[in-house]
DNA sequence: GTCACACTGTTAACCGAATCACACTGTAGA
DNA sequence: TCTACAGTGTGATTCGGTTAACAGTGTGAC
């Protein structure tokens, strides 16, 4: 039986790591599968994938690991990726129509109900197959269709004030890719994505890396 | 005086929205700030504010804060943003276009110097100013150029193909935003944006919520 | 049947980052 | 000049996650 106790966000962020893993090895025929072996292909430690699996509660048996289809279902249930949640999109612009056209949120338990901008010339347009409404039409449709995330890809400088009418309307979780933080209510989930931050992580390592070694000549 | 020590990666992230708010209150005529100020604006704790500055080494004064000016020098240094990174993106699809028309990394040391694809319909095409460039001209530009930094913006399948042949041309950096990981030899750093994920975050810390509040009727 | 051992489950040790507590400092104000 | 105190700097503490150590177990081999 799955654990009810929070599952520690790093545990979560490898979750998609293996689900990838996993569902690849159940297309090859497999049942069952052991720590050692994921934990080779993942290139991370045995134990870290124990104790990541752990939080599954499914168990494995010993000398032939753990089975691969209660494994997925339970980290889809976990990261509630094994129904669809409906999600809107605010910013029909070049990341948001990025985003939209990524097929894959669609295994993700994402689904998007509707695209929204307040440009003039974007409104009535079609991204992939779903029309562009205009950004007043949004607290309707959140309430009307009880949409629990809203996918935020506006400019920083109107994205608190779109992620306010999103809360009041009702939304639960906001998955911001403005670089600025976002202030919302107690209780509504935010997830930023913060590509600034990432960048710096890569260039920050990479000048550690050439202090280590006195760089080729340039 | 800035330490040499390495700077711990969640530092690095943190870097970024330091710079950005105290270029705003650059802006704004003021020379000195608080980390108490700064903590309240970021909504963080003034102490993980004082320990991310000492990396720095810039020191500020009782009463008055830290100089504005030496702090955003010792950061953009540290992060390597002082002077540009000379970048190529490969794979020129959705969100690699995105990428390249997303302004600000100019500013975060990062400059495109090339655009490679190998879809005969997208050579040629110009994206944002630049010509789109046939893979095969890639370890050439990385050569000649002395490129630092690589893109991948590629679909998954080809990932681990492309960074290698990235890295046999001599780059040092790989920024990924491919699903998989991919292995490189030792020496260059590798940093995945990996949105499933800040998804699979998002979602579990919403179910979360939703079982510690008996989420309303849906 | 029974033996070996690959693999699991669990408790304990470890480590780095976040947080705390508090002494120190030098400015602003009286 | 003196005082109060906002704000820094630092050593000590806590915390969460990772890693290590090891006992337990049931499968597969013979
Ligand atoms: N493009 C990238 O690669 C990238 C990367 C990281 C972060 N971001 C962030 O994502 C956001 C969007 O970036 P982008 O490059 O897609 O910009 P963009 O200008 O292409 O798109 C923004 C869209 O939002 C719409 N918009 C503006 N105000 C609005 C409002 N009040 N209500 C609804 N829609 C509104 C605009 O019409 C436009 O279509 C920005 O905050 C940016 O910082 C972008
Ligand atoms: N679109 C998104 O929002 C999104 C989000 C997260 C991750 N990703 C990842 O980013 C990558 C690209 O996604 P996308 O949506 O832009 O896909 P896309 O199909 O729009 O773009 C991929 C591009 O790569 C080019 N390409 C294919 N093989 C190549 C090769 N061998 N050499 C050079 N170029 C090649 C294609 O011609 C195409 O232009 C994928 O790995 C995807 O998983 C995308």
């Amino acid at each position: 039986m799955a654990k009810l106790d929070s599952v520690p966000a790093p545990t979560l962020r490898r979750f998609p790591n293996y689900l990838t893993l996993l569902k690849q090895h159940l297309q090859d025929g497999q049942s069952h599968i052991s720590c050692t072996h994921i934990a080779q292909d993942l290139d991370m430690t045995a134990i870290r994938v124990r104790k990541d699996l752990e939080m599954t509660g499914v168990v494995g048996r010993p000398r032939v690991g753990y089975p691969i289809l209660p494994l997925v279902e339970a980290i889809e249930q976990l990261l509630g990726w094994n129904e669809p949640s409906r999600a809107i999109l605010v910013g029909a612009g070049n990341l948001g129509s990025a985003i939209i056209g990524y097929a894959p949120l669609g295994q993700m338990g994402l689904k998007i109900m509707g695209i929204f901008d307040n440009d003039a010339h974007k409104i009535g347009t079609r991204i992939q197959g779903q029309t562009v409404l205009t950004t007043e039409q949004m607290p309707e449709m959140i309430r009307n269709h009880s949409i629990d995330i809203g996918i935020l890809t506006v400019p920083e400088k109107v994205a608190q004030e779109v992620a306010d009418s999103m809360v009041s309307a009702g939304l639960s979780a906001i998955w911001a890719f403005t670089p600025r933080p976002i202030t919302v209510p107690e209780g509504v989930v935010v997830e930023r994505v913060q590509l600034a931050a990432s960048l710096a992580v890569l260039m920050g390592r990479m000048l550690e890396e050439d202090r280590r070694v006195p760089a080729r000549a340039g």
